[in-house]
DNA sequence: CGAATGGGTTAATGTTCATTAACATCGCCG
DNA sequence: CGGCGATGTTAATGAACATTAACCCATTCG
């Protein structure tokens, strides 16, 4: 979840597990203890890792906001034109979000409880990949900057509400099913107003 | 907020506030010193109209579930076919969450801070207006079931993105983007796997 | 060998918090 | 007038929590 290289290790597992706690329970319902406990320590083991509690949840927002951030602007880049561009930002996010939820609840709840100055450098990956999308959308309809960024606010509360059904259907299912109402959505909403 | 009837009382200015500041920090990042402090008392003072803390949330969420639950009812009711049915649904659950942002918020995120006794209600009044949404799309699309709640579950999502993109969009224009986005996504749901 | 280092542990420490106790004020009704 | 119920206040209580201290052991490496 939190490193797709290298060896697991202590930091990474207290990471996952943090992720899994902070999504289930919200940051401030989360204590030291739970969070060592989690990886069968006790609660001080995890100061011999991490400077403190925030620093565990700004690590973790890091990464989450980065990777989104990085593969996004990636898959953009690849992609030929405007279209490709939107049908890659689409799957690249429902992947996400369908194999992280706890990671995308966690994106979504935590940002205000990340010590200052690493808040800063996560809002600007998250603003940078929403702007990601607006040019995408903008690229590829005739529509006011503001209306695209609020589409692509909400079709980002449309992709990411999976974690809240975590669904009968099938993880595939679910991935077509949400593709399919994102590109309908953010194609009306480049329509007449 | 709370009342749309009655005088505003001391109970009901405690929770407004409350909703607001359990939405902005979450129910374990405010103190009862907090909620006090935001109707101009000491923490103590709120003993006087709740059994505690847990009760302040229970009642928030337990007047948001009920008043969705029966004005979406209500609306189903009133409405010719399920067309204007849908449509009816769609202003509603827009206004309120356009009209009531930290609402939506506490609803979406709180249920698990509610203690035992309420929290099946809520639950229950979740789920029934869900199930509302539900037949209607069934009833307007042929569609398997589980599709059409996860459908819903998702343009729920997209609804309730509102509060998290304040919107440069006055409001009005934000609700008949949402509209329209979310008219999209539901029916694109309905067409072909 | 032997010391340093990494990674644990259990005991403080000091704060914050929810809740309760004890006490005050005020308006109404007898 | 007198009392009492409603609504506040400040002080006390006890639990939970984040963080730090003090101590321990194993591995490594000189």
């Amino acid at each position: 979840m939190t490193e797709s290289t290298g060896t697991p290790t202590r930091r990474t597992e207290i990471l996952d597990a943090a992720a899994e706690l902070f999504a289930r329970r919200g940051y401030h319902g989360v204590s030291i203890g739970d969070l060592g406990r989690a990886v069968g320590l006790t609660g001080p083991a995890l100061y011999r890792h991490f400077r403190g509690k925030d620093a565990v949840l700004a690590e973790i927002l890091l990464d989450i906001s980065h990777r989104l951030l990085a593969e996004g602007t990636r898959r953009v880049a690849a992609a030929g034109d405007p279209r490709d561009a939107l049908d890659a930002l689409l799957r690249w996010h429902i992947d996400f979000a369908l194999g992280n939820p706890a990671l995308i609840v966690v994106h979504e709840r935590e940002l205000d409880n990340v010590p200052e100055p690493q808040r800063h450098e996560i809002r600007r990956a998250q603003r940078a990949y929403v702007e990601e999308w607006v040019g995408v959308l903008l690229r590829l309809h005739d529509l006011p900057e503001e209306r695209a960024r609020a589409a692509v606010h909400a079709t980002f509360g449309l992709l990411n509400s999976t974690p809240h059904s975590a669904g009968a259907l099938g993880r595939e299912a679910m991935a077509a099913l949400l593709h399919a109402m994102a590109t309908a959505a953010l194609t009306r909403a480049a329509g007449p107003a």
